[in-house]
RNA sequence: GGCGGCGUAGCUCAGUUGGUUAGAGCGUGGGAUUCAUAACCCCAAGGUCUCCGGUUCGAACCCGGACGCCGCUACCA
């Protein structure tokens, strides 16, 4: 059998900011348990990730903490890292869009992009009037433009939607407009826009997202919520066309040697997708390959490409992403042929998470209002896998869900604690205290024996399984049922009891239970990869144990095993950062 | 308005080629046990699967409708 190859992208968290709990539960941590996965059977994968950090979004905030855009991003992008590295999320590159070491990459790969579908002659450039604001020299964003709403009369309205009856509306039919830059007046001016033909590329998009609701054609298992709403999307409304430029300075510049091109930039969505190239671009010239390696992973139809988002990010990842590849495509393979850029395998979303503090309700998180768990402040007081069980445990994958303060405490003692962690806890130190630190001998089996090995190979099945189809949390709970089993096991062969009449019946007993922990090792590993380390240096296990193929592999009678070590401590409410502040 | 999602035990949630007594964890009640970070194990109670109608021999599941909650609706990641 071939190696599998996969190229797994993590959502480019913005650089304006630092991450919290829902960043981590939406799109980082599945994809990096899914990468681990992976390797760990054999496959060959790269696991890209950066901060994105063009965009008006970076220069609003930077002009409000006063600093240059350059050091705002290139701290926060530092930062990122950090979190990412404290939890362990090992990415084999984080980049970042504009970042000194990857503007060069990053602004080639795009321009090559747009260039390319310029000349397939999928861009239509156009004028269209905008509100420009004369003080600052710059036209305005949506959101920082504020007036009259044409339909309620309300003053509360923003230049895409009014706050009072909630309706959508186009910037220019704002009554009395005001500019929240600088709070003077602005005036329509004239721009001009490349726009992306999405309409020419509708039905093939349509006819692919329709092809991966079958799971087993597509060997895919793509979420319905991702189908659903990009299908009901383009079904309801069309694809219209989009621009992809901006009157903007901070981003890759449009590369046409044309006077409207002029102090544009490509719209920041546009050349964030494509920082997933740059990067690993980026990561082949790192190691040596050269520089057309990437293509091994973005042009070659043997590689799968699997993108993990948030619910935000679904139809930028299903429908514009997908469309700006097939756009440069010159065969007309959906798919896309060798040597072209390969449609995704998959996209894998989550919803949003939500917040609950002690005694208050539950609500959203949110940056402005301080209502969130901030990876920074988490790491100082805890280890990463408490925090990687509980957000596997609780993931967002149908529907939305919640951080709760007294459900992470409860879900870390009673169930990662007492019965996984106990599990090896009593198993380790009963062979220290009555087998000498050794595997005792396994001796001849009882029927109780073989269907305790028998629940091991169908955990690794069924994990494996439900790892295959991204499906997290139902692979943690089987992890945790096999570690529920082990604790049964230990007490109906009593090796307790059995020591003091049947030294070979208690030897096997214990031996069994350490086979059950060999095979939980190798299971727990992807989720929870500093308790795995544990867990196989307690029993001592040499290199290659994570391979999933190897997780029921005999542990050899007599072999030594290592000290017992806390795998999980116990935490107490008092523990908590409870300050939502 | 349009599109999409959710509504299953006290709590958090699983649950599709529709089919015998609807599942798990936590919580509660009872029992058992001592190897273990007083952890573990067993048993039990607890559900008109939001409501109404339809299709069907049969519906938590399919269809229509109602009610409630939520998200998206692309220049602000």
């Amino acid at each position: 059998m071939t190696q599998r190859r996969f190229l797994v992208t993590a959502a480019l968290p913005y650089s304006n900011g630092r991450l919290h709990v829902g960043h981590i539960a939406g799109a980082y941590l599945p994809a990096d348990t899914y990468v681990r996965y992976l390797r760990s059977t054999g496959a060959d994968v790269r696991f890209i990730c950066g901060s994105d950090d063009n965009g008006v979004a970076a220069l609003k905030t930077a002009k409000e903490q006063g600093r240059s855009v350059e050091e705002l991003t290139a701290s926060y992008n530092a930062a990122q890292a950090r979190d990412f590295a404290g939890l362990r999320i090992e990415f084999d590159i984080y980049g970042g869009t504009h970042q000194p070491e990857y503007v060069r990459v990053h602004e080639r790969f795009s321009q090559d992009f747009f260039l390319k579908i310029n000349a397939k002659g999928l861009f239509t450039k156009k004028s269209s009037k905008q509100l420009f604001d004369t003080q600052v020299n710059q036209f305005l964003p949506d959101r920082f433009v504020r007036g009259t709403c044409p339909f309620c009369k309300s003053d509360r309205a923003y230049g895409d939607q009014c706050e009072n009856c909630g309706r959508a509306m186009d910037q220019t039919a704002l009554l009395n407009p005001l500019s929240l830059m600088t709070q003077s007046t602005p005036v329509l001016r004239k721009t001009i826009h490349w726009y992306l033909r999405l309409d020419r590329m509708q039905s093939k998009l349509s006819e692919w997202l329709a092809s991966k609701k079958d799971i087993a054609a597509s060997g895919a298992s793509w979420r319905s919520t991702v189908l659903n709403q990009s299908l009901g999307r383009i079904e309801a409304e069309g694809l219209p066309e989009r621009a992809m430029t901006r009157d903007l300075t901070w981003g890759v510049p449009v590369p046409l040697d044309d006077p409207d091109a002029k102090g544009k930039s490509l719209y920041v969505w546009f050349d964030a997708p494509i920082g997933y190239v740059s990067f690993t671009a980026a990561l082949c010239e790192k190691n040596g390959e050269g520089a057309d390696a990437y293509a091994h992973w973005w042009k070659d139809t043997n590689c799968k490409i699997v993108h993990f988002i948030g619910e935000d990010n679904i139809v930028f990842h299903a429908i514009t992403w997908p469309a700006m590849m097939l756009a440069t495509h010159d065969s007309n393979d959906t798919q896309g042929v060798s040597g072209e850029y390969q449609l995704p395998h998959n996209v894998v979303a989550n919803s949003f998470l939500n917040i609950k503090f002690p005694g208050q309700e539950e609500q959203k998180i949110s940056k402005s209002r301080g209502m969130a768990v901030w990876i920074e402040d988490y790491l100082q007081q805890f280890d990463a896998d408490p925090l990687r069980y509980y957000l596997t445990a609780v993931a967002p994958e149908n529907a939305r869900t919640a951080f709760d303060f007294d459900d992470f405490v409860s879900r870390n003692n009673g169930e990662l604690l007492n019965a996984f962690g106990n599990f090896f806890n009593r198993t380790i130190t009963f062979a220290h205290k009555y087998f000498d630190g050794k595997v005792p001998q396994r001796g001849t089996l009882e029927a109780v024996d073989v269907e305790q090995l028998n629940r091991c190979k169908v955990a690794v099945d069924r994990t494996g399984a439900e790892l295959e189809a991204c499906h997290f949390k139902g692979a943690l709970a089987e992890v945790m049922a096999l570690a529920r089993s082990g604790n049964g096991y230990f007490d109906v062969t009593k090796p307790f009891l059995s020591r003091k009449t049947d030294m070979a019946a208690c030897g096997r007993g214990i031996n069994i239970c350490l086979q059950t922990a060999r095979t939980l090792t190798t299971l727990v590993a992807p989720f929870l990869p500093t308790i795995g380390e544990n867990c196989a240096r307690m029993l001592q296990l040499g290199e290659g144990w994570q391979r999933w193929s190897r997780a029921c592999e005999a542990i050899a009678d007599g072999q030594a095993l290592g000290a017992a070590v806390i795998l999980v401590k116990k935490l107490e409410t008092t523990d908590l950062i409870a300050d939502p502040h």
